[in-house]
RNA sequence: CGGGAAGUAGCGCAGCUUGGUUAGCGCGCCUGGUUUGGGACCAGGAGGCCGCGGGUUCGAAUCCCGCCUUCCCGACCA
C-alpha cells in the first residue's frame, strides 16, 4: 500500500515541509492581513500546554500574573532612547479612532517595558515593595517584514515578565533564575529541546538592555531558533520611568529591572526541532493528546474496549482521545502521525479475540503487544521512555550539528550545516561583520564550560554562530 | 523594504505563449452502497466575481498598468 508521502520530505525542501506540517496538522492558517496568523485548535492546544508548563514555573519563582493595556501612548517610547530606536521601524501606530484624529498617537504594544515601567514607578515606594515580580500573557504586534507562521508573525502571543529589584545583584540573580528554572527547565524537560544558553553580543541585544540572555536551539535543518530571552535592563528603564524606592537608609534609589519572554514561536520551534517526514513529533510531556486509542473497526466490542482503555488512561491522568472507526484505518493512523501524537493504541477484533491490543510509538515506530486489561498501566512508563528518547535524539542532533572551529572562514563553512563554536576574540568586531554579510550571526556567547557569562567583558568566552530563523 | 517565483473550487495544478461560445483535472467535500489490521472502492452530486482595481478590445483567466497577498533568498526581529 506504501502510499506516497503526504508531506514534502525535509531533505527535498525544508521550508515547504514546515508549511505542509502546519497545514496538514491543522495548526494554523494565514490571516487576512499580511503577517497575521489564525491559530487553529490543535496549534492552540499545543500553545496552551506550553503556557501551562511555563506559567507554573514562572509562578514558582514568585512572579504574579497581571495584565497591562494593548495601547501605549507613543510618548512612552521616546523616553528610552535605545528602546525607541530599536522598535520604531516595527511599530503599528493608531492615529485615528472614534471618528477623529487622535491628539497623541497610540502604539499597539510591541512589548510592555514602557507601560509596565510607568506603573512600577507608581507602585514601588519602599524597599519593602521590592522585588516586584510581574508577568503577563498577552498578544503583541511587531510589523515584521518577512512573516512566517509561528516563527515570525506580525501579531504573536507570548508571556512577558517584568520585574523591579533593589540591586543589580538581585536583578541579575533573578534574571538568571528565570533563564534556568523557567526557560531552560521547560525547554529541556518538557519540549525536549536542548538549547544553548548564552548572552547576546552587544549587536543582538534587546533595545534598552544592558545584557540579553538567550536559549538557542538547533532545528532539524541545522539552523538556529531563539526560543526565549531574558534581559537585564539595568537602571535604563527605571531612569526613564522614575522607578525609585526609598532604601532602608531612607535614601531615594533607582531600581534595577528585568524583562523576559517566550512566544508562540516555540510552536514553530517544536515543529522544526523534532518533526520528521511523517509530520510533527510532540514530546509526551507536552502533548495535548498523549495517546490516541484507535478502533480498527467500527464494531461494538472494539468500541467498548476502546472506551475501557481510554477510561483507565484518564484515571491515570494520561491525556487520551478515542478514534472511532469512521473512515479507513490507514488514513486515521496517518492523521495521528502528522499531529505527532506520541502513542497509538490500536484495538482491533483479531487482537481483541486474544485479549490484546497493539501499542505503537510515534518516535521510532516500535510496536508492542499488551493485554487489554494491563495496557493502561504500562502507558505512563512508555510515555516517559519516549520523552527521554526524544531528548536524547535532540541532544545527539545538536551535538552532531555543532562544529568546533578556529577561524571565521571555518565558521562560515560550518554554518551551512549547523552551529560553529569558536573563540569570541576571533569573531568580535570585523569577524562578526564578515559573518553577518553571509547571513550568519552570533547566536550567543558562553563560557568554555557552556555556562552563562556575567557579561561580554569576561575573558576567554566562546561564541556559537549559525544561520537563524 | 530589495531580488526571484506565484495567485484559476477547501488543497494541488492545467489552460494563458497565439484573446473567441457552457473554464478543466486530481485530491478533498456531500448522498447512497460496499468497506475498514498503514492515506479504500463504485455510482451520483455540490462547489468558480479565474487575487483586487483600472485599461486595450466587438470580446479578457489569457494582453497592458497599478495594488494586494503568498512562497523563496536577504536586511529587521520573539
Amino acid at each position: 500500500m506504501a502510499a506516497q508521502s503526504v508531506l514534502t520530505p525535509q531533505s527535498e525542501d525544508f521550508p515547504r515541509w514546515y508549511q505542509d506540517v502546519v497545514a496538514k496538522a491543522e495548526m494554523a492558517d494565514n490571516g487576512p492581513v499580511r503577517g497575521t496568523m489564525v491559530i487553529r485548535p490543535y496549534g492552540y492546544a499545543l500553545w496552551e500546554r506550553m503556557q501551562a508548563e511555563m506559567d507554573a514555573r514562572i509562578k514558582a519563582t514568585g512572579a504574579k500574573n497581571a495584565y497591562f493595556p494593548l495601547f501605549i501612548p507613543q510618548s512612552y517610547f521616546s523616553r528610552e532612547a535605545e528602546h525607541v530606536e530599536g522598535f520604531s521601524p516595527e511599530l503599528a501606530v493608531v492615529t485615528f479612532a472614534g471618528g477623529e484624529e487622535l491628539a497623541e498617537p497610540v502604539v499597539v504594544r510591541p512589548t510592555s517595558e514602557t507601560v509596565v515601567g510607568e506603573f512600577m514607578a507608581k507602585w514601588v515606594q519602599s524597599y519593602r515593595d521590592l522585588p516586584l515580580l510581574l508577568n503577563q500573557w498577552a498578544n503583541v504586534v511587531r510589523w515584521e517584514l518577512r512573516p512566517r507562521l509561528f516563527l515570525r508573525s506580525s501579531e504573536f502571543l507570548w508571556q512577558e515578565g517584568h520585574t523591579a529589584h533593589e540591586s543589580y545583584q538581585d536583578a541579575s540573580a533573578y534574571a538568571r533564575r528565570i533563564h534556568y528554572e523557567v526557560y531552560h527547565d521547560f525547554l529541556v524537560n518538557v519540549l525536549a529541546c536542548p538549547s544553548y544558553l548564552g548572552i547576546k553580543p552587544a549587536s543582538e541585544r534587546f533595545p534598552g538592555a544592558i545584557n540579553s540572555m538567550t536559549g538557542e536551539a538547533v532545528m532539524r535543518d541545522g539552523k538556529a531558533l531563539q526560543m526565549c530571552t531574558t534581559h537585564e535592563l539595568g537602571q535604563n528603564f527605571a531612569r526613564a520611568f522614575d522607578i525609585y524606592f526609598q532604601s532602608e537608609a531612607g535614601v531615594a534609589e533607582l531600581c534595577y529591572t528585568t524583562s523576559w519572554g517566550a512566544s508562540t514561536r516555540l510552536v514553530g520551534g517544536l515543529i522544526m526541532a523534532h518533526g520528521d517526514d511523517h509530520g510533527l513529533l510532540v514530546p509526551p510531556r507536552l502533548a495535548p493528546v498523549q495517546v490516541a486509542v484507535i478502533a480498527v473497526r467500527d464494531d461494538a466490542d472494539v468500541n467498548e474496549a476502546c472506551q475501557r482503555v481510554a477510561a483507565s488512561l484518564g484515571e491515570a491522568h494520561v491525556r487520551v482521545e478515542v478514534d472511532r472507526a469512521r473512515g479507513s484505518f490507514g488514513r486515521r493512523v496517518t492523521d495521528w502521525e502528522i499531529k505527532g501524537v506520541p502513542l497509538r493504541i490500536e484495538v482491533g477484533p483479531r487482537d481483541l479475540a486474544q485479549g490484546l491490543v497493539t501499542v505503537v510509538r510515534r518516535d521510532n515506530g516500535e510496536k508492542t503487544t499488551h493485554s487489554l486489561d494491563g495496557v493502561a498501566g504500562e502507558i505512563p512508563a512508555l510515555l516517559e521512555r519516549a520523552q527521554s528518547d526524544l531528548l536524547a535524539r535532540a541532544v545527539a542532533h545538536r551535538d552532531a550539528h555543532t562544529y568546533d572551529v578556529t577561524t571565521v572562514e571555518e565558521a562560515l563553512e560550518a554554518a551551512n550545516d549547523g552551529f560553529a563554536r569558536l573563540a569570541w576574540d576571533v569573531v568580535s568586531g570585523e569577524g562578526e561583520k564578515t559573518l553577518n554579510a553571509q547571513a550568519v550571526s552570533v547566536r550567543c556567547l558562553q563560557r568554555q564550560d557552556g555556562s552563562l557569562p556575567v557579561n561580554e567583558d569576561e575573558q576567554g568566552l566562546v561564541c556559537l554562530v549559525a544561520k537563524s530563523y
